[in-house]
DNA sequence: CAAGTGACAATAA
DNA sequence: TTTATTGCCACTT
């Protein structure tokens, strides 16, 4: 059974270690496509969010998606600084610290 | 079938 | 450093 472009991204996101975030751009690469954009899609559509972390997904920036599916950014925040996530005053996640590595 | 839209990313100014 | 523009590709209308 081959996995469809939306699970696999969900795969990967599952794989994210608590406390690590990754980005739109990482996630497609380790799929195997240059389209972050698809990856959003694929996390808007999100049919479970607590089997599917999404909000440990963020802009390669290190900022939060815009349209957050749980409860708005406030939310997504708040989940990522209780893992142990830090974040910046320009509301942006310290990848240089939490950005995962898939080894 | 064609055009528009979008939870992105990279580049230019 | 921030904002604007372009490119990518899939999904919706």
């Amino acid at each position: 059974m081959i996995l469809n472009f939306f699970q696999r991204v969900y795969a990967v996101v599952q794989r994210i270690p608590s406390g690590n975030v990754a980005t739109y751009g990482l996630i497609a690469d380790l799929i195997g496509t240059k389209d972050a954009r698809r990856v959003g899609h694929a996390l808007h559509a999100n049919p479970d969010s607590s089997k599917t972390p999404c909000h440990r997904v963020v802009f390669s920036d290190g900022r939060l998606a815009p349209g957050y599916a749980f409860g708005g950014p406030e939310e997504q925040r708040r989940k990522l600084e209780s893992e142990g996530v830090s974040f910046l005053p320009n509301d942006r996640v310290i990848l240089s610290l939490h950005l995962w590595d898939p080894t």
